[in-house]
DNA sequence: ATGAAAGCGCTAACAC
DNA sequence: GTGTTAGCGCTTTCAT
């Protein structure tokens, strides 16, 4: 790891000069001779500023952290890649990280702020996060913007527009004719719950015949979309389609009716909230509303540069594109 | 964020004492008095030793790099658990990375190392990434360990027994009593695939009476796995059962299963290397072999950290505990 | 038992 | 146009 010094070292230049040929300094007037031997000493040393050396300086690391509940959620791979490209194009390096290491009461994002390891925290809080555990954590001025998720007092969220999502798969079922539509929803206590929960009811309300209301709220998980299939197949008036708030809880709902011996869409019809590959290939594929996760990821970016530039931010959704159904096999009309 | 400086001020002593009580030193004689103001002091402002400050002083930042192709894949969520908990153990911080933003080419990895941003990589390559592009790469003393691949001429991987995977995997099905067993294994330029292919020789080799071989190339993608089941179903005389050598591609095997109208497993049984959650989600569950991927990444991290200490480190397979058939409802004796 | 000072690699204000 | 220097936060040798 070659420094500045072995550079000028080697141009038979000063050290400051090097900093200001290899930083670019456009008010530095350097000769093209010097210029060049430096350039050269620099290419042939393969010099790379040191990352230690240039955050202890500026007091700043340009590395931002970028913390899901779980990395390996298909539907988190969009939102990484819009924070990545929005973190290039400011100059910033993106630090992943799964909110597991996140324990409630653990001070992991405490200790990436507080070592300086990164300047800002984009935080995607997950299910079962405890209130308390945030309300300390997003205290005053905190260079934390929130993902998919929002904190009461707390300003700085960017979301999703879950309520479109959960009226346009709803809109989606009711236009195929069935009108006994069920919601398999998230945690109650989650804001794209409740938010997906109100679309769903617009949905439902809007219908010219009342359709009857009727949700669980297990959670996200595959055993979640399991678990709610067996409670509703347990009704007087069965479902005769859901609609899933998520994904991989959509996938325990496929299993499960192939367990209760249902068939998926000719008795029961299901669309999913977020798009994935996975989406394509369960059996049969599912028909999903695609979110616009990488615009959310890069307006993530773009939120949190402007908190860590000192300006007021306002909670916002991305709404723009706007939520897409794609219909695959997972969703036909009723059975007469 | 408090320094040393404002501890030291507000304690009344200097920065040295300071830094000798919270960094622990244990030669050092410090009196019970000014420790204890000391301590009190760091609580009260909350010190946190500067990353930078650190990592500047000691030429080492004590973070390393996992480096995986698409961290969205479930069958790493187990080995970044492993990889998560060795590095713990010895003090460093885990950066997790894609190596999709590896470009071939691209310098990523150089500039993780060469700016003093983590002090090694373990790093598993993805099947497109071009030889050459990994020779300059992993070229002379290099504080790297590669995961789950090897490269020519480079000494320290860490692999699991992918050959006792693909035997166990293919024992399974003779066992059941198939004759006709294809492997749908990953490109055949990646030591993993090659390696899963000399287990199924090895099991066909050694039945009674000599299974004939049959392999596609076709790589680890769901795409993959339907690819190559076309492929085989227009054979003359199509297997009665498959190898699939990644979960992923098992998923999209069983897919195209179904639009082929092949029904699992009374036509055709799938067994697929490796384990996840996905594999209790698909229909049917998918029969698999789990690997030990949490060992992996322990020891993973045990052989960089012996090499970033300066030990000669060999390359290693990690068959503790061995793979593990896990018996669903995707295979079954083949029709009579 | 405690403090002063040097130096890790870098940048920027200030000489010359 | 180029060099000298101070200082970011930290540890450690050397004084006292």
């Amino acid at each position: 790891m070659a420094t500045l010094g072995d550079v000028a070292a080697l141009a038979g230049v000063s050290i400051s000069a090097v900093s200001r040929v290899l930083s670019n300094d456009a008010s530095a007037r350097v000769s093209p001779a010097t210029r060049e031997r430096i350039t050269d000493a620099a290419k042939s040393l393969n010099y790379r500023p040191n990352f230690a050396g240039r955050a202890l300086r500026f007091s700043r690391s340009n590395v931002i952290a970028l913390i899901v509940p779980d990395l390996t959620n298909a539907v988190f791979a969009e939102l990484m890649r819009g924070v990545e490209e929005g973190a290039l194009e400011r100059g910033y390096v993106v630090l992943l990280a799964r909110a597991e290491d996140m324990q409630p009461g653990g001070e992991m994002i405490d200790r990436l702020l507080g070592e300086g390891r990164v300047d800002g925290v984009l935080l995607q809080v997950g299910d079962h996060v405890a209130q308390e555990a945030l309300d300390s954590m997003l205290e005053a001025p905190n260079p934390t913007v929130l993902v998919n998720s929002v904190h009461p007092g707390f300003s700085g969220s960017v979301t999703l527009d879950d309520v479109a999502a959960g009226r346009l798969a709803t809109e989606h079922l009711l236009g195929l004719g069935h009108t006994r539509i069920a919601l398999i929803n998230g945690l109650e206590t989650t804001y794209t719950a409740q938010q997906r929960a109100v679309g769903y009811r617009e949905a439902l309300g809007r219908a010219s015949a009342a359709a009857p209301e009727r949700i669980t709220w297990h959670g996200y998980e595959p055993r979640a979309g399991r678990m709610s299939l067996t409670e509703l197949m347990g009704d007087a008036e069965p479902p005769t389609a859901v609609v899933v708030a998520n994904i991989n809880s959509a996938i325990g709902v496929l299993g499960e009716a192939r367990v209760l011996g249902i068939r998926v869409p000719e008795e029961l019809s299901v669309v999913a909230v977020h798009d994935a590959w996975t989406a394509e290939n369960t059996w049969p594929p599912l028909t999903t509303v695609k979110m616009p996760l990488y615009e959310l990821g890069r307006h993530g970016v773009d939120t949190l540069y402007a908190r860590l530039h000192g300006e007021e931010i306002a909670d916002t959704v991305v709404a723009e594109p706007a939520p897409e159904l794609r219909v695959r096999e997972s969703t036909a009309p009723p059975a007469a």
